[in-house]
RNA sequence: GUGUCCGUAGUUCAAUGGUAGAACGUCACCUUGUGGAGGUGAUCACGAGGGUUCGAUUCCCUUCGGACACC
């Protein structure tokens, strides 16, 4: 039993649930729009919730370089100063520092590496990220790991980041541990280790294994969607379908194409989040029924009157918006066009996870 | 009315006696633990007519259009 997981099956390797976190209940699967600055780009908080959304991310790498964390801890902590009441989960800051900053050097103590807004040095490690994630208020964190590309260069370096991502998670949990235990169990936000393994099965399986062993509360997939073929990331799903112990969820860290997240529904994944729907919508992509895309920059839709998706219930297509208007307002660089869409590629996110909801 | 200069892509500009490039725009595509970022590909032009020449966007003439100066 898991005090702060419980599930149906569904069938096959899907499963239906609820995650208790501190800020409020979490039904599964879920979808996650990723609120990397302190808010979902282009949303207000009111906008996030109006898609149904049971958890906003908020990014440790990001708010600690800027405003950091002293300064949102002053203003009340991450849900009043972001002025959202949704659980809040707080990625680690690993995956940002290897796709966004120019790192200086990996140490076995951690990372340093350039601040990308203006070059000042800073470092991260896994006591740090924890400090961090803690200070700004996390619903639920994630352990800070090693991540590498799937490219050439990337997989050389896999043994060596799976290997570091064990070391760091033995400390970001002894820190995680430190930090809470004067907490009761329904006010300490919940900590999910992270499997790495490239796309070796191998190390996959004992990544997975060695992260299970733990008391961590819940189990994050790293290192996917990060430049490997969508086949190669669905046979690594398949493969860990059948290996995960059952009382834990299980996160998907970083997908959110609507095929993915089917495939990885259907695997047994509780969670996803990814910054797909959001950057899609900015630059005019937007999902409709079928999982097809359409992009509505393109000429065809000038003195078009019909609603993103005449099918959906998002508020944008229910209050009228028309395709017409909306490539007008993408084509003069309103940002209420891609407000308006990210709102609908959310909801569309979020409709599917519904679907899995029994 | 006279003189000078100028007409090249949708726009602003290049180059050249051997059929023309850029930027921006336009059109299409890519984007998976967010850089409101970035990238890829494509489309589009020598104002019109005549002459010289093997060959003219380039030189000459006419014409049309524009700018400036003079009157």
């Amino acid at each position: 039993m898991n005090p702060y997981f419980s599930f149906n099956n569904v069938s096959g390797f899907t499963r239906s649930g609820l995650l208790l976190t501190r800020a409020g209940g979490v039904r599964t699967p879920a979808f996650m729009p990723d609120g990397t600055r302190g808010a979902v780009k282009s949303l207000t908080p009111e906008q996030v919730q109006s898609t149904g959304v049971p958890v906003v991310l908020a990014n440790t790498f990001h708010l600690h370089l800027e405003p950091g964390e002293d300064t949102v801890a002053s203003l009340g902590g991450i849900h009043r100063f972001s002025n959202q009441s949704l659980p809040i989960l707080t990625d680690s800051g690993g995956f940002q520092v290897f796709s966004l900053a120019k790192i200086r050097k990996i140490s076995e103590e951690g990372v340093l590496f350039n601040n990308p807004a203006n070059g000042d040095e800073a470092f991260l490690s896994p006591e740090i990220s924890m400090q961090i994630q803690l200070k700004l208020g996390s619903d639920m964190m994630v352990a800070f790991d090693d991540v590498t590309a799937l490219d050439d260069a990337g997989r050389a370096r896999t043994q060596e980041a799976f290997e570091r991502t064990h070391r760091w998670l033995a400390r970001s949990l002894a820190e995680f541990a430190r930090l809470t235990k004067s907490m009761q169990p329904d006010e300490r936000p919940l900590l999910f280790g992270v499997v790495q393994g490239g796309l070796s099965k191998k190390l996959r399986a004992d990544s997975l294994k060695r992260v299970q062993d733990l008391p961590v509360d819940g189990i994050a997939i790293g290192g996917l969607s990060v430049g490997e073929s969508r086949k190669e990331m669905h046979d690594m799903l398949d493969f860990l379908a059948p290996l995960y112990e059952p009382n834990r969820p299980r996160f998907l860290l970083g997908v959110g194409d609507p095929r993915d997240l089917r495939h990885a529904i259907e695997r047994g994944i509780d969670m996803l989040d990814c910054v797909l729907p959001t950057r899609n919508a900015r630059h005019g992509t937007a999902w409709i029924k079928g999982d097809k895309v359409i992009h509505l920059t393109n000429a065809q839709f000038a003195k078009d009157p019909s609603p993103i998706d005449p099918g959906c219930d998002c508020t944008t297509c229910q209050s009228g918006y028309s395709r017409g208007f909306l490539r007008h307002q993408f084509k003069v660089s309103e940002p209420l066009a891609g407000t308006l869409t990210s709102i609908h590629n959310i909801r569309y996110l979020q409709r599917i996870c519904e679907e899995y909801q029994k």
